[in-house]
DNA sequence: TACATAACGCAATAATGTTGCATTTTATTA
DNA sequence: TAATAAAATGCAACATTATTGCGTTATGTA
C-alpha cells in the first residue's frame, strides 16, 4: 500500500492537509471497510464532524476512497484499488459483511459469472454482498 | 397476488388494522420496492410517521415484507414471496437498483452459482445489487 | 513573506429514527 | 350487542445523522 497520502492528494488536485491525511492513515491500515461513525469516534475532536462528511465526500467523488452501504444501511470507507479513477470505478463490488462485528471486508479477486438480467434492463455495476461471520469473529467462539 | 391482507395478518397473529392494510395496499401494487420516504408520503397524514415506523418494523419481524437496503442507504420494503417464513428468510436477494427513477426491483428468478469465499468465513446469505437503468426509464429515453 | 484559494470550524437547520405514555382500536366473549 | 383486555396508534419529546452558510484558518505558490 502507497503511503504517500501527501502525495495521492496532489496527485488528484487536492491540498494534503491533516485531517485528509490522518482520514487516509487511519482507513488504509484496515483489513476492512471502516464506517463513518467509527471513523467519527477515532478522529475524535481533531476534526469536526462536518469537514469529515466533506472529506469522505470529495474522497469519493476524486476515486480516492469508495463508499459501500452495509446492512444497516450505514457507509462505510474502504481504499479504492489501482483499478478505480476518477472518471471510471471498478464496476464489481464484493463485500463480506460480519454480523458479530459489522466490519466489512472487500473480497476484490472474487470474479462472477456473467448474469442475466430481464430484457430492457441496463446495468452499469454490480455488487454482491455477503452476510457471516468472518474469520476473526469465528476463530474467538 | 393474495389481496387477502386481514387473513394475512391475522395468520402472522397481528390485528388487521386500517393502517397496516393500507401499507400491505401499496407494498402490494408496486412492482418494485417502495422506499420507506416514498411510503410516508403515499400515506400522508393517514398514519403517523412513528406508526409507520413500527408497522414496517412488525412486518419485518414477522416475514411479511423484507427490507433491502438501496444504494443511498435507504431502506426500501417489498412483500415476502411465499418461501420466506417468520424464522427462514429465502436467503438469496437479488435487487435492480435504477439510478433513474431509484425504483428497486426484485429479481427473484435469478440464482447464482456457489461463490468461493475465503477460508474461515461463514455465509449466512448472499444478496447480489445490479445498479443500472431500468427498463421503463429507458423507453422514456 | 505575501497572496489567492481551498479547506476548515462553528452555528443553525433539516432530515431521519427512537422512546414513553395516554388514548383509541381491535378481537373476543359474555 | 355491550363489556373487556390487549394490541396498536398518535403525540410529544428527544436522539442521531446529515446538510448549508459563512467567517476564519491553512495550504501551496509566486
Amino acid at each position: 500500500m502507497n503511503r504517500d497520502f501527501a502525495g495521492l492528494l496532489h496527485q488528484t488536485g487536492l491540498k494534503a492537509t491533516h485531517s485528509r491525511i490522518s482520514v487516509l492513515e487511519i482507513i488504509a491500515d484496515r483489513d476492512a471497510a471502516i464506517s463513518q461513525p467509527t471513523l467519527e469516534k477515532m478522529m475524535g475532536d481533531e476534526v469536526d464532524r462536518v469537514t469529515l462528511y466533506r472529506i469522505l465526500k470529495t474522497f469519493e467523488e476524486k476515486g480516492i476512497v469508495h463508499k459501500v452501504i452495509d446492512l444497516h444501511g450505514t457507509a462505510n470507507y474502504a481504499i479504492c484499488s489501482s483499478q478505480c479513477s476518477v472518471h471510471e470505478h471498478h464496476d464489481e463490488h464484493f463485500h463480506f459483511n460480519c454480523t458479530n462485528c459489522d466490519k466489512v471486508y472487500c473480497l476484490n479477486d472474487l470474479h462472477l459469472p456473467a448474469i442475466q438480467i430481464p430484457q430492457g434492463f441496463v446495468t452499469s455495476s454490480v455488487s454482491l454482498s455477503i452476510t457471516g461471520v468472518c474469520k476473526n469473529c469465528n476463530q474467538q467462539s
